[in-house]
DNA sequence: TCAGATTCCGAACATGATGTCCATCAACCG
DNA sequence: CGGTTGATGGACATCATGTTCGGAATCTGA
């Protein structure tokens, strides 16, 4: 099972320098803006190594940063599910947690996805959202009408409108209470906008 | 009003030409895999007349492609709303437009936005949805209940939840008719999903 | 503690894309 | 037809990427 014999002091220390530099760099001015040589400088490390280490700026961010919020991701969800409470209460029930985690972390967050375009820059965070309302939805497909309707439709439809109202939200500055936007959001998903 | 006297034959000439390579290679290899070198080379035209007419590669498809994925989209929805029906119909009368206009233009489509990539060209097209939806719902505002719920929060929930199942539905190759999703997707919209 | 193995360093090199400038030439418009 | 405007292509400067290599630093295991 264990790919790794041994875990040379250097590389260790190299790598999280590196991913430590990542992040404090993305803070400053944002991911798209970073280069290798940016990165090389503020973790005082030779730009060979890094390319001995990583093949891009795009792996780095993967095998680091992506690998971490996914696991912060998998922890709130872990929680949420244990909460008591009603099923109507439960369901979606990662949308709160998940409000409040962004923001926490809101600068991170807001210099990775928020400003323009970057809805599907978070990919990672996606998956794990889509496969959380895919859970839900086959937990509660006992009582559902035949699926005329493509449950994987229901799940891009959920998930797309969450992350955009997120990132608005991070974008806007994160005003309105995390409860607060959460109640909403469930609203507008459960009984529709309030519109037509 | 009008903003330009005559236009010289020679620039419609090379704005055309330039516009239609864009979208030559977009369908050959992606729109991020392109260079404005390409591009040129594409339309047979030096590479500092490029430059005379547009600032990069993303200012030429500013220019072009959006501006007409705007006029396409307003014009659909203008039909939209000035077609017989219930209100109730007639609202999120771009939906379906779009969605036809992206099945027609697939390649297109999918090769802008699918997959992976489609960051950039999303944005705007994100932009142009969010409009529309902000004009119908400033037309319906007149009997709402006070917004303790953002418009903009609205406008959000639904272009996002819309891009997600466009760029789901193209990617599993649009097999449902375009009338279907549009009438699933409104549904969703309006009366909430089937879960909770 | 020490020796051999591994990693780090930095500088050089090759490559490829961007964006600017300019003199020359061709096309357009009135 | 003649003056104006746009097109051309090549030279330049710049910047980021990715590779290579020999010597120096550092780690690991005994």
């Amino acid at each position: 099972m264990g790919t790794e014999k041994t875990i040379d002091r250097r590389v260790a220390r190299t790598r999280s320098t590196l991913h430590h530099a990542l992040i404090t760099l993305i803070l400053r001015k944002g991911y798209e803006a970073i280069t290798v040589e940016d990165i090389c400088n503020e973790a005082n490390i030779g730009r060979s190594t890094f390319y001995a280490h990583f093949t891009s700026k795009d792996d780095l961010k993967r095998s680091g940063l992506d690998d971490h919020l996914r696991a912060m991701l998998v922890e709130r969800q872990r929680h949420a599910l244990a909460a008591p409470g009603e099923l109507k209460d439960r369901s979606l029930g990662f949308v709160l947690g998940m409000f409040e985690h962004a923001r926490e972390h809101i600068d991170l967050y807001r210099a990775l996805a928020g400003g323009r375009g970057g809805t599907i820059v978070l990919g990672s965070i996606r998956e794990i959202l889509c496969d959380l309302v895919r859970a839900e939805l086959a937990a509660n497909k006992d009582r559902k009408l035949p699926d005329v309707v493509p449950n994987e439709l229901i799940v891009q439809f959920v998930v797309g409108a969450f992350l955009s109202v997120l990132i608005w939200w991070l974008d806007g500055g994160a005003k309105l209470p995390p409860q607060q936007v959460d109640q909403i959001f469930r609203r507008l998903a459960t009984e529709g906008v309030p519109s037509a």
